[in-house]
Formats: structure tokens, C-alpha cells, sequence
DNA sequence: GAGGTGATTTTGATTAATCAAAATAATGAT
DNA sequence: ATCATTATTTTGATTAATCAAAATCACCTC
């Protein structure tokens, strides 16, 4: 089995599924990947074994699933794709960041390397893209810089942020609107572990009380 | 059987198929469909079975099959996706005419409506395409304004290249570099039957001479 | 009008991707 | 250790799209 859209989507989202769990060597659970690309769990089995015959995962029955270094590769490359797609659309387009998200999931499968090339020297080879992930070389190298969430990040102590790890709509929108997008600066006033949130002072001086959940989802730089 | 990439293409196909056909109320052949495809003709009349089961075409068995109304729309609407990304990629991208063909055969299927009416707004609602290919309207107009080729228009009359119907990069390159693309004055001083083609004189008063095939691809404006 | 040629349709199979539901394995709690 | 729960895998089917090759039809020529 070639190298269709499908193959794609699941290399791809094995590689940001594994990039999510605890770092170790960890496998992927069947469950996630079939919950993430909204298919039903025998779905995830029969494609994986398809793809661990490809050579392209190493499939471990009852365990879960990673990728190969060519799975890597391939996965980096769509990954390369969708994040160049996503910036250009923002940059170029003039589209917000919380609508990209669906167009670049189509563009990723089709954008020639032709195009794909004029997109990256348009943008002057950027290496993140608008939610602040990281973009893949051309080669297929991914630079996950290690970052600190506002969940763990020294209090009291400014901080940039750095990358925001959930694509929904909702969310992005209310990150922008309380200055929290990549590049904005902000500072963890206190946290209440009981009422599960995470008091925020940015820019404006204004203080905004967020969740913990939310907070686990924007990584900071704390330089 | 719902609207897929695969069913795009066989409307457009057949709406370009029929285009080209001798005027009338002509049904496209289903030999001519399956080359346009590069499918065997038997996957071609099953397709098209079910897309008149869709109302999208009627077919006359042995006849051929030709669009209803709400398949031109759609058809419309995918040549429209179609042609404006192929302006894109010329006028923003900075790519060559003859090399966006493949790339928007692709986009064609996933541009949402959403960037496209960017991409329309960015290039100030054209109506043609680089190759003078009318662009349908959001609603599923098409334009096509009578045109004469360089084998029927007058003879030494100045003419103006409108559209040029053939997408093959050799082809495209050789009429760019002889000055012949779409927005060119050109004149024909003269058409020899027995050889079989047609004498230009163009931008500069060199004269070419190029075979009627050749010539038949060539659109132009009487005035 | 009888054949033959070429186009078209049918038939029978195949492949990729999917699901629902049954079967099985792993896990944790008693 | 046993059992119940939960995750995973199997099984059997389905759908869209395709092909090759056999059967059929249309049409032209003699």
C-alpha cells in the first residue's frame, strides 16, 4: 500500500500522539490513534498492521504503535507541509490562526514540492508556524525545543510564550484576545492547585485567571 | 454515492468533453470520457451510471452522457476552484503558466470556499485564467464568448490571442516564446492547405509559421 | 440484409478503507 | 488466584473505484 492521504494521516498523527505522551520510548495506544483520527479501534489495527508491514511503524499487538525512522520521515514531511501551509495562509492570506487549521489539513496532501518551495522562500523559511509548532526541514528534521507549560513554569518570573498546543477555534480565540499568542509576554502571579487554575499578569498589566487545562496547553520560554 | 474528488473530475471531464464537441445538443462519447479519465471504458460507464442515478448527468446508453443543469453547476463551481488557483499560482506564487496545471488539479478538490474568496478577492475578480480559460462565477456561470481560431479567423487582419486551449507545457512554452499568448496581436498572413499550416506575423514582424493543429489551439479576438 | 469492425456495456474480481459486533487479551481489584 | 472491566483484535460485510476480458450493440460496407 502506497502512500495515500490515509497513510499520511496516520503517520502523522501517530507522530503528534507519541510526541504527547511522557518521553521514554512510548508506544502510541491503539485507542488514541483510532480516537484522534475519529476511526473505529479495528479500523486503527488492520491500517497499522498494513503499515508495520510497509515498514513504516513498529507495531507492537495489545501495546500500541511508533513510528520507523522512514515513518519519521514521512511524518515530518506532512507535518512540513500543514505548518508551512497554515503560516502562509495567515501571512499571505491575511486568514486568522484559529481558521487554518481545516484548510491546512486538505492543502497537506496535495502541495506539490514546487509549491511547497515557493511557499517556504516566500515566507522566508520560517522555522514555527502561527501556534508557534515547529516546522520540519526539508530533510525531514524536527527541532521540538523543550519548553515549560504555565503549569510549570517558575512564578513570579517573566516568561514568553512560546507555542499554543490546541488547535480549537474557541480556544485560540480567547487566547488572542487576552494576549497570550506566541511572542506575547506574561507572568505566572500564583497558582491555586485546589481551584485548579492559574493566575495570569500580561500585557496591560491586567490579571486573567485561567484553568489548569488551559494553562497545560500554552508553553512558555522562560529564557 | 456522495461528491468526491473522483466525482469532480468525471463533471468537469465531461463538461470540458462536451465543450469541445461540434455545437448542438451533443452527448460526449464514452470512449472520449475514459481517455479524458485514463480509465477503461467499462469504469467509465459504471461512474456515469451513477451519477445519473445522482441526477448529476444523463446518459443514453451506446449515446454518451451529458451534464443536467445541477451537474453543470457543479462542474462550474470545480472549474471555477480550478482556474482561479491556476491564476494564483501565476500571479502570486510567481509560478510559470506552464507549470500549474498539475498543482491545481489537485487544489482544485480541497480549496474551501472560505480561501477562495480570498484568493478571488486578492486577484480582483479575474475572469480569465493564464491561459484565457473563462472562470465560471460563484454561482456557476460560465462565459464562454465565441471565439475564432487562427485557422478560421481573416486573413491578414490584426487579431488579439484570447485563449489557448491546450495545457501541455512544451506546447505552452513554445507559444510563449513566439509571443503568442493570451493579450498578443498577432495576424495571419496567410494559411496553406496542402502543407497543412498557417503563417504568422506577430510582435516584432517576425514570421512563424506553426501547423494547423497547432493553429486550431490558438483562440483569438476578431474585435 | 449479412458480416465484420469498433465502440460500449457486462461480468467477475480486486484494492483501500471503513464499520459493527463478536472474540480475546490485559489489567486491576478484591 | 478469580473476576469483572476495559482495551484490543478478529471476523464478516460494505462502499467507492477500479481493471481485464467477455459479451453485446451499432453501424458501415458490400
Amino acid at each position: 500500500m502506497a502512500h495515500s492521504s490515509t497513510v499520511e494521516n496516520y503517520l502523522k498523527e501517530i507522530y503528534l500522539g507519541v510526541s504527547r505522551l511522557p518521553p521514554g520510548e512510548p508506544l502510541l495506544p491503539m485507542g488514541q490513534l483510532a480516537v484522534a483520527l475519529r476511526v473505529a479501534p479495528g479500523t486503527a489495527t488492520t491500517m497499522v498492521k498494513a503499515l508495520a508491514e510497509s515498514g513504516l511503524v513498529e507495531y507492537e499487538p495489545y501495546n500500541g504503535v511508533r513510528l520507523t525512522a522512514a515513518g519519521t520521515k514521512l511524518a515530518a514531511t506532512v507535518l512540513r507541509r500543514h505548518r508551512l501551509v497554515e503560516l502562509f495562509l495567515v501571512q499571505v492570506m491575511g486568514m486568522r490562526w484559529d481558521e487554518v487549521h481545516d484548510d491546512a489539513e486538505h492543502l497537506e496532501h496535495v502541495v506539490s514540492d514546487r509549491l511547497l518551495d515557493r511557499i517556504d522562500e516566500m515566507l522566508g523559511h520560517p522555522d514555527t508556524d502561527p501556534h508557534g509548532d515547529p516546522i520540519p526541514g526539508k530533510e525531514g528534521t524536527i527541532l521540538e525545543r523543550h519548553l515549560e507549560t504555565l503549569l510549570t513554569c517558575p512564578v513570579g518570573t517573566p516568561v514568553v510564550v512560546a507555542r499554543v498546543t490546541d488547535q480549537d477555534p474557541v480556544f485560540l480565540r480567547f487566547v488572542e484576545r487576552n494576549g497570550l499568542k506566541p511572542g506575547e509576554l506574561v507572568e505566572v502571579e500564583a497558582r491555586d492547585e485546589g481551584a485548579d487554575a492559574v493566575r495570569l499578569r500580561g500585557r496591560g498589566d491586567t490579571s486573567i485567571t485561567i484553568g489548569a487545562r488551559a494553562a497545560s496547553k500554552l508553553l512558555v520560554d522562560v529564557k
